[in-house]
DNA sequence: CGCCGGTTTGAGTCCATTCAAGAGGAGTGG
DNA sequence: CCACTCCTCTTGAATGGACTCAAACCGGCG
């Protein structure tokens, strides 16, 4: 059915664990269509049972929830080439949504494709299953980051996890990249509301550490962000080391 | 090796997705040793490469983590029959510390040996699978919590999750339970302070709604409980309703 | 040109924190 | 058996980081 729309998911996929080329021909065969959803619409609505796994092939993605006085937390970000959906596979309902940030392109996998592939081979299994266990890592990491730090340390962490894995995507540099996030996406990300976001960004941008233009970031100090955000990129788990020489140290401490 | 101390492991596991025999005998003949840790005791330390991955047997134990300025952020709980770190298993460095909460006695199986046997049983895979995807489902509840709802709510919402979890893995009945957290561990479970956890919980008390003793909590007022706290257990995913006449609707929103 | 979503700014308030001290309880050792 | 210690829980008072409310500003676009 596809011809190779899903190479750019598969180069991901591989990045953290290559694969001989029989399962790289099956993963390229999953059937799957491709559909464009406008910004903000919703990919997948929590309380729904979905028929397919979605991957973004272009455009950004964001997971959400609403909790009872109305108030929504974006639960993580999704870039190009990531599954934004994958427990979709394994567990009944969806426990939360899934909309787009920009205009994205996706491609729709039946879910009994996606079972089977991972039935039939472990390689494909264990890399998809890695991908899911990273997204977990970095639920993990938000928790600690909303749960632990201020503002100001927030907002670095995430501008700086931003920079990371747009890099590692090969989406943007590192230092300078597309944020297509409103200052309320920001703050419900972060646990904030949009006026302390607007507040923090100011203040990191007076501090000389960040410029910011229309929807576009600039890292302008990568050592004292990182270390006001307490970034360390371990949680990424990222195996190909990507270390830029214009990002130093970004795995230290 | 062992005879049958995976025993609880595996109902568990079966408890969303039933077993063939073979497979069964498969997981319970799993090569694993028993080990015991103190209270407090780490048993997988951030940073290092684990060789093994844990099961709880006994006990309760917790994921944290530590940020820059020193605090801790508890990631979550785990009850006994639980995987504590099976991301270890595809992942090279454990990003986090899983730590004793109580006394506990864990089976630690090697990595090699649950690697192979999700390659040659899809079904065990898929179980195995489908648990890490109601943690990452359980980080996102938790990362909403501390993000989006205030003290009271937050406490209500994870005095809930304990008591639905704790019966469903038949620990205690739901509405009086073990509660061994001190107000420490609250606190940096919900991103509090020891004193705030104080005094949530004491209104919580001086209203109705729980009951204290010594390492023990009793919901007076389930009702009230999950609407305070916003508690809807889909996130946890239980596939076999457990609906005890003392819990009314558990499942309502 | 006028609207509209997003951003910016100010002033006042509040929820949770910090700091500090005291009380309770379990375990230990004299 | 009692004193002592350590850990946890409790309470008060003052502080502060983030919030709320509200208005103005800005840029893009129909």
């Amino acid at each position: 059915m596809s011809s190779s729309i899903l190479a750019p998911v598969l180069a991901r996929l591989e990045s953290r664990l290559p694969l001989p080329s029989a399962d790289r021909q099956a993963f390229l065969a999953l059937p799957c269509r491709t559909q464009s959803f406008a910004a903000g619409q919703y990919i997948v609505r929590e309380g729904h049972r979905p028929s397919h796994c979605y991957v973004l092939l272009k455009g950004f993605a964001y997971r959400s929830q609403i909790v009872g006085d109305g108030g929504r937390q974006i639960l993580g970000i999704h870039l190009p080439g990531e599954f934004v959906d994958v427990q979709n596979a394994m567990l009944d309902v969806a426990d939360h949504n899934v909309q787009a940030l920009t205009p994205v392109e996706v491609a729709a996998i039946p879910i009994e494709a996606i079972v089977g592939i991972m039935a039939s081979s472990p390689r494909i299994d264990r890399a998809i299953w890695t991908q899911s266990l990273v997204d977990a890592a970095v639920f993990r990491e938000w928790l600690a980051n909303v749960g632990r730090r201020d503002a100001r340390s927030r907002m670095a962490h995430l501008l700086c996890e931003l920079a990371v894995r747009q890099e590692a995507g090969g989406i943007s540099p590192a230092l300078s990249y597309h944020l297509p996030m409103t200052q309320e996406h920001l703050a419900d990300a972060l646990g904030l509301t949009p006026v302390h976001v607007n507040r923090t960004l100011k203040v990191l941008e007076a501090d000389g550490l960040i410029s910011r233009a229309v929807r576009a970031l600039t890292i302008l100090d990568w050592r004292a962000l990182q270390k006001v955000g307490d970034f360390s990129p371990t949680y990424l788990h990222l195996e190909r080391r990507t270390e830029p020489a214009a990002m130093p140290n970004a795995a230290a401490a």
